[in-house]
DNA sequence: GATAAGATCATCT
DNA sequence: GATGATCTTATCA
């Protein structure tokens, strides 16, 4: 197994979206490993994606996401899920990979939502920040598990009909057939 | 089966 | 003071 290093990151953001598919999360909390495999993640790119909350300018929360690629950007949302998402493209360039839903060993609806993996993996606002290519607490693995192309489902993401042009990009990524992706 | 509402708080106006 | 990159439970058809 290999870590994912920056180089990874710092490409075009639904590239790494979709080829996030299929790795692992490593957390290790303690003394204690948690892993899972990612089966659903969404991207959220640019100034121009109005789904972004780096769409509305560059603020003390969302500064994160303009940081260096492959940093983690937790958010707190709804005052009660947070949301784990890493960040990607070069530096100043405000993008990330929202990570929706993870497979883990043993009961599927463990982590299939952003808030509910975020729970599972004990991941809040302290790690907001992680450089998860050199952090020892939070990071991601390739595996070399194979996820054929046709396996690869795209889908628009939700609610975003003000968003007249952006609503025609398939910027949410899933495994097909599988049992931990979100629903609804 | 589908849709509606409530929990609850950091951040922005 | 309003609102949101969510999830669960309740209610209706």
């Amino acid at each position: 197994m290999k870590k994912l290093d920056r180089g990874f990151f710092n490409r075009n953001t639904l590239k790494v979206a979709q080829e996030l598919l299929g790795k692992f999360i490593v957390r290790r909390y303690g003394k204690k490993i948690i892993t899972g495999k990612v089966v659903e993640t969404e991207a959220y790119m640019g100034p121009l994606d109005l789904a972004s909350h780096a769409s509305r300018g560059k603020t003390p929360r969302t500064e994160i996401m303009f940081g260096k690629p492959g940093i983690a950007y937790i958010y707190l949302i709804y005052g009660m899920y947070y949301c784990f998402n890493v960040v990607t493209e070069k530096k100043s360039y405000p993008a990330a990979v929202l990570i929706r839903a993870i497979e883990t060993s043993g009961n599927e609806k463990l982590a299939n939502g952003p808030g509910k993996l975020c729970y599972f993996f004990k991941i809040d606002k302290l790690l907001n920040g992680e450089d998860t290519t050199t952090s020892k607490k939070l990071w991601l693995e390739d595996r070399r598990e194979k996820i054929k192309k046709s396996e690869i489902i795209a889908r628009k993401r939700i609610g975003v009909d003000y968003a007249q042009h952006s609503q025609h990009y398939l910027w949410r990524f899933y495994i097909k057939d599988n049992l931990c992706v979100s629903k609804r």
